[in-house]
DNA sequence: ACCATGGAGTTGGTCCGACCACTACGACCG
DNA sequence: CGGTCGTAGTGGTCGGACCAACTCCATGGT
């Protein structure tokens, strides 16, 4: 145990300082001890200027779209420094409501399903055992009521669309052409059904590493012969223009899955 | 218009270095033409280090509730500054990825339902038109279902729970408190289907503000007496078990608003 | 008169280094 | 043995400097 600290009134950090002129920061904020200053008693800094941010959207004094102002501006008009300002930003970012683009300023998104729900995808990349089938139960329930929607409502050329995407699925042998196609089967389907927002959902739920991770033990059983039944079931559904035998179709599709995943969880 | 921009001249920054020793940062990083670096091609430094800390997790390298290296030696470990470091942790915790306990650590949060669903709720704080009639039209599709399960599956405790919101609601006419009771009346019974996906994704569409928002004035049109024959109609269906029932009066009663809003939009 | 071009200024992206505030843990003292 | 007080360690904040990409306009050639 050497043990050589202590040794009292030492001087700790400082003293390193003189290279540059003393810092005069002695006023800085936090002075006194919390009274009634004007700064909200809520978490940190950055916290606040992410909820500020989200308020002036909300409240309608940014439209979707317009740009903000500088990080620099901003940082001042909040009295914070550019470092947390930039996290408020970053994290706003990641959220789908603003996006900055180099050089050019900070702007807010159209606010649209896609832009928000983008973030939806995490949540799919990263649940694991039991939160999986929570996960593919809404799926299924969300999946089986837009199939039904689009079987009520769509259009030749959209039918066309979706096909497409079927006889192409079915004309190749390679597991990562068919997930393609597969994902866009059922993407072609969804956006039939009128609702972005649904489809910006179910995009999050079925997205790439989502499926890859499920389907791939699901189809390794030689599962390929009876999804391609329940696809053909699924556009016959579409072609008769029959919501209620494309819902119990698609409930079925997603349910095979559900309960395959169901077991391996046993297991 | 005065347009006093410009004001060209003026020395700006530079000649103010000096003061400290000459920052001999030549052969920083880069310095090659992004050649056969390691570096990926993409985009900037804290998108890929949010995308490596993702995958640091997805790949189980990193389990729930595990804490992370520090700021500053994730930072030098992916070969950037601590700025940006904490740029993409702030980005994971406003995601429920990441939680950051000051003094303490950073750590993994336990990856539930509720930890990354709970940015679902900006979604509907910021949503509107059109798509605030999406939104109630998933959560139409999603409550009632729900409900049905609850229906099936409710116990007498849970009942009991429902039960006494719904006496609470009726008890008073202060509508802070009416909406509080309704929120916890639905968010009783999506607990009670069992599903903790299903219920966080719920409770983001019913967030405070949202339904602040949308009740107010569907409410100030004397909806109260409506609105609780449609809460009496649900309960009697889990009082009674009857699937069907509870979906169809949970249906209705979200499809009332979603109507009333329908139609606020157009006129 | 019109368009390509180039440079200057603006603005986001990155980095550094310092200091502050909080926590955890262990030595010290009663 | 248990409470107390430091101290080291960690996230939080700050300010400044520089880099890179974009914008806009003056310039000059066609």
């Amino acid at each position: 145990m050497v043990r050589l600290r202590a040794h009292s009134g030492c001087e700790r950090r400082t003293g390193v300082d003189e290279t540059v002129a003393g810092q005069a920061r002695a006023p800085v904020r936090g002075a006194g001890p919390r009274g009634v200053e004007a700064a909200g008693p809520k978490g940190t800094v950055t916290e606040r200027a992410i909820e500020q941010i989200k308020a002036m959207i909300a409240e309608g004094r940014l439209e979707p779209g317009e740009r903000l102002p500088t990080e620099r501006d901003l940082a001042a008009r909040l009295g914070i420094s550019r470092s947390s300002m930039r996290e408020a930003i970053r994290a706003l970012t990641v959220l789908g409501v603003l996006e900055a683009r180099h050089g050019s300023g900070i702007y807010v998104t159209q606010l649209e399903a896609g832009d928000l729900l983008e973030t939806f995808g995490v949540v799919a990349d990263l649940s694991r055992g039991p939160q999986l089938v929570e996960l593919l139960e809404v799926r299924r329930i969300l999946e089986s009521t837009a199939t039904a929607l689009a079987a009520a409502r769509i259009t030749e050329g959209e039918l066309a669309e979706v096909e497409k995407h079927l006889a192409a699925m079915n004309a190749t042998d390679d597991p990562e052409e068919i997930l393609s196609h597969d994902l866009a089967f059922h993407r072609a389907i969804v956006a039939a059904a009128g609702n972005e927002t649904m489809a910006a959902i179910l995009e999050g739920l079925s997205s790439r590493t989502f499926r890859a991770r499920v389907w791939r033990g699901y189809q390794e059983e030689g599962a390929f012969a009876r999804t391609r039944r329940e696809h053909a079931a699924i556009h016959r559904a579409l072609v008769a223009h029959d919501p209620e035998a494309a819902r119990a179709a698609a409930a079925a599709h997603v349910g095979e899955v559900e309960e395959w995943l169901r077991t391996q969880l046993r297991g």
